[in-house]
RNA sequence: GGGCCGCUAGCUCAAUUGGCAGAGCAACUGACUCUUAAUCAGUAGGUCAAAGGUUCGAUUCCUUUGCGGCCCA
């Protein structure tokens, strides 16, 4: 009688029949003892114990109904886990039977009661008594065998990827692991979290294009943060001494496998610290997460073992280009020499509108690739590193480092600058750079500066992209599978 | 920005040298009181991403658009 109707239809004649016989298909609370892994542990312990089996009230959504007749075979399923139900016309009564068999489909959440026992083939299960329908599931969920492979279904409707895939899961418990872990890390170190602002008059602390916005009643130009860098630094100027915060940042540049618009970003500033300092607190955080996350410092990533236990390996700028690229870029002062040695040397890399920018990307087109084992690449091009403390025996470069892991970067860090009449002579090398078409180039921001002459002492700064550190810990190539709601196109 | 590939039932996928659109799971009807991808018999379910073009006829060929994926710059 309800064949040619779509299922979503099927479902709604159900709601209306339960509805029909008094009952709420959306009840505002369920009653439950155990959740199913504590219901079967709880069984386990009876039966070594030689104890009646317990009853129990266990919840949650059914994920297979097998009806035989006059019994049925059903699994619900809750947050940590699956138990199996076994329901009998004769405990039940034929009524209530029934209406089992007849409203309640896979999907729908229902709460049962009754007793423990294991079936012939072992399964712990519910001998049902007592159930109530907890939630009516008004569409059908993704197939129970091959689950849901589109990916663009598997974005834009998260929730089925999770109902459908254990492995999904995962990786989000995985992502929350990564990040507890390292406000655990940190909070031990001594660091205060702290929040900052995510709109900004002026956006800094990172080479990026940023979001407008306008706020209406101050009339205002806003910027949605590219880094909350210039906000920590002045908390250090307030004389805290370690600081973090792990906030979203936006960047209005290209979607890729490796960057979303709007992605986290974890960043922490250590007064009396440079960046040798940071490598130490890098390298044993990422440890530390690593062990907290995945119970290893050593883990598969794309099917090569990388092994993040301190120390890591440190390698100059300089240095890896010369071996990597078969260039010295000090030989090569100009953009316009440079630029000729890599087409000389038919390097396969990109015009870049600054002599900075080319390193840059020598080092993201050749360098990073290579770099699977955890790798600190340091002293960087001053030119690009706006913010960052020139060395002290060099004034072309600065003492800063990212961090290379599985052939990505995920991560920054440096000797903060914090001379305040040489970060605005920085700043007007970038507003030349802005004029000379790097739309990337960082703003004056005579309010940090401002901050600086009130007197921030030495201090290391370092920022990780907990995207970037989940897709390595869950041997991910997408960003899109380590954020939960990815950043989509409308689908109008 | 460019190239290639994809979009067919709720889900996973077929098919068509241009001629009534197919299966498994899910659903519906029936059988079945220890099943677990339950089984067995039957039924229904489609704007073939959208719009335009070519054609007697388009899901198929062409054009444009949308969304997605991969690669490149």
């Amino acid at each position: 009688m309800l064949e040619g109707f779509d299922q979503v239809q099927q479902r709604r004649l159900k709601l209306e029949r339960i509805r029909e016989r008094g009952v709420d298909p959306y009840p505002a609370r369920a009653r439950r003892s155990h959740t199913a892994s504590e219901a079967i542990v709880a069984f386990d312990e009876a039966e070594a114990s030689g104890n009646d089996a317990p009853t129990v009230q266990v919840s949650g959504r059914l994920r297979a109904i097998r009806v035989m007749g006059k019994s049925t075979f059903a699994h619900i399923e809750d947050g940590s886990g699956r138990i199996q139900l076994y329901l009998k016309r004769d405990d039940l009564g034929e009524e209530v039977y029934d209406v089992f068999k007849r409203d309640i489909d896979v999907g729908d959440f229902i709460g049962v009661e009754g007793y423990l026992f294991r079936t012939r083939t072992g399964e712990v299960t519910v001998r049902v008594e007592l159930f109530e329908l907890l939630t009516k599931t008004l569409h059908p969920l993704p197939e129970k065998w091959h689950g849901l492979k589109d990916i663009e279904t598997r974005y834009r409707r998260r929730y089925l990827d999770l109902i459908a895939s254990e492995d999904v899961r995962e990786i989000f418990r995985t992502r929350t692991r990564i990040v507890t872990a390292m406000r655990t890390f940190l909070d031990d170190q001594g660091f205060v979290e702290v929040e900052t602002p995510t709109l900004q008059s002026i956006y800094g602390g990172a080479m990026a294009r940023p979001f407008t916005t306008h706020h209406n009643a101050l009339d205002m130009t806003l910027f949605l943060r590219i880094s909350d860098e210039l906000y920590l630094k002045r908390l250090i100027v307030g004389g805290f001494e370690k600081v973090y915060e792990i906030c979203k940042d936006f960047r209005n540049e290209g979607v890729s496998t490796k960057h979303n618009p709007e992605f986290t970003q974890m960043e922490c500033y250590w007064a009396y610290a440079d960046y040798s300092d940071m490598m130490w607190l890098t390298e044993n955080m990422v440890a530390f997460i690593a062990e907290q996350a995945l119970g290893s410092t050593q883990f598969m990533f794309q099917g090569q073992m990388v092994d993040v236990t301190p120390p890591w390996r440190r390698w100059s700028l300089r240095d890896a280009i010369l071996e990597l690229a078969g260039i010295d870029y000090m030989d090569f002062p100009t953009l316009e020499a440079l630029w000729a040695e890599v087409q000389r040397r038919e390097l396969h890399v990109s015009p870049q509108p600054t002599w900075g920018k080319l390193i840059e990307e020598l080092l993201g087109e050749i360098v990073e690739p290579t770099l699977i084992q955890p790798t600190f690449v340091k002293d960087y091009p001053i030119d690009i590193s706006p913010l960052a403390k020139a060395s002290s025996d060099d004034p072309q470069h600065v003492e800063r480092f990212e961090i290379f892991v599985g052939g990505l970067e995920s991560g920054n860090a440096y000797s903060e600058l914090n001379d305040p009449l040489v970060q605005r002579e920085r700043f007007e090398q970038q507003g030349l750079g802005a004029k000379a078409g790097d739309d990337e180039a960082h703003p004056m921001d005579e309010d940090y500066i401002l901050a600086l002459m009130h007197g921030m002492p030495p201090t290391g700064g370092l920022g990780i992209g907990v995207d970037r550190l989940t897709m390595l810990f869950t041997d991910q190539t997408s960003i899109r599978e380590v954020i939960l709601f990815p950043h989509m196109r409308s689908e109008d």
